[in-house]
DNA sequence: GTGGTCTAGACCACG
DNA sequence: GTGGTCTAGACCACC
């Protein structure tokens, strides 16, 4: 899984990270009950300093994405099935989505085949079984 | 159109702003050529600080979503085509939330009748005719 | 002459104004002695109210480019040589533009081509003399 | 890199800064890579508020001329290409000053020879390359 | 009336 | 340390 952070974007690094990550697990980059590396490895490998990892992983471990384990460090948490906390978030995320592609002219039909294009790559952990 | 912002939130308030103002276009409840509340107006309607509700039009400006007159205050404005930023950040913003709903145990039929079902909301200036 | 000025753009609208008769004159669109339409045509023809006119009129009699007589009406003024304080803003303003381009990656031969070519659009009153 | 602002201007402090820093750039007292003064230093030398510094620097990240980076402060871009709508404003700006020396009677040889005087001052960051 | 600028100073987030 | 946000209120320019 390659991360490339932008240093000059106004998006912070843990978030650009925890995305990169959420995102590279999507696509099955990393299946469930993997280890994500080291903070220390990653934080090396992505040039930035540990604090900002470790506060990374603390988020994805809050969201229920990963598990921190002492002796085993960071793994990828098998899929759960969505909360209505999250099914909330998503819909009002989409409705901004869909409000901004609306207004930039693009028809239901475009919109739909992006969405439809993007969701066929993902590869979730578990989805095999 | 009415605006509900999060003080305690840690996304800032002239973002929550835009978005909902976005959305609020979107939504149909203002049309392209309707004028926003004057700067003034929606501070005080919003109880924020005028200077807040300027960066707001400022950046909705800037993304083309308005048209800031001098003597007419603000306007929506007639729906552009999309350029290729806007497409390549919708991608990458649908690629994290296809990776989350994922994870989270969403199979693509669903996902994809969410989608559907929000952008079917949407009227964009333009689609009445 | 041709005046088309953007009624969401931050320059005000004097300024659009004094700025598209000077580059007119320059252009030869109007010579020396000519009328200018009266305050109110030109405020009809431009869609704008004549309080703007004649603020701009006024501030081209300042700089010299016309004159203002209360029976004929504003007609271009003869060219006079360049003061100091002109050539002074002349070189301040080329100084900026300069950098910008030699920051936006272009070499001095581009530079002053683009100079030539532009100037050679130009026909002063009084230049066939 | 001195900073003079004129207060009693009608151009707006941020836009005097933001010309005095290009031009600055430009003329080589500061070259890609190295770093502007921190807002609130900057703030402090110019004697003007710290919230008119920022505006300057987030008008020149838009700009392209620097980055801004959470660790480092703000620093000068590599240069890069002018895209096709910095060289229309470029022609439309040349355009106003020519017709200006022509109708205050500059020939085309003595313009060109300010122009070439004057961006001859220029180093852009790679030219010692 | 409108938006735009600027200030002084507080407070927060990031790394 | 850095930049970013927000406020309250003054003042100005434009139309």
């Amino acid at each position: 899984m390659i991360i490339s952070l932008d240093m000059s974007s106004d998006i912070p690094i843990y978030v650009q990270l925890r995305n990169q990550i959420v995102t590279g697990i999507g696509r099955g980059y990393l299946k469930a009950g993997e280890s994500l590396p080291s903070v220390r490895q990653m934080a090396q490998d992505a040039g930035i300093n540990s604090m900002t990892v470790n506060k990374t992983y603390q988020i994805l471990k809050a969201e229920g994405f990963i598990e921190i384990d002492r002796r085993k460090g960071a793994t990828v948490s098998p899929v759960r099935r969505a909360d209505s906390a999250f099914r909330e978030k998503l819909e009002t995320e989409l409705e901004l989505l869909s409000a901004e592609a609306s207004l930039k002219g693009m028809r239901k039909e475009e919109f739909l085949s992006i969405c439809d294009k993007i969701f066929a790559r993902m590869h979730p952990a578990g989805s095999e079984a």
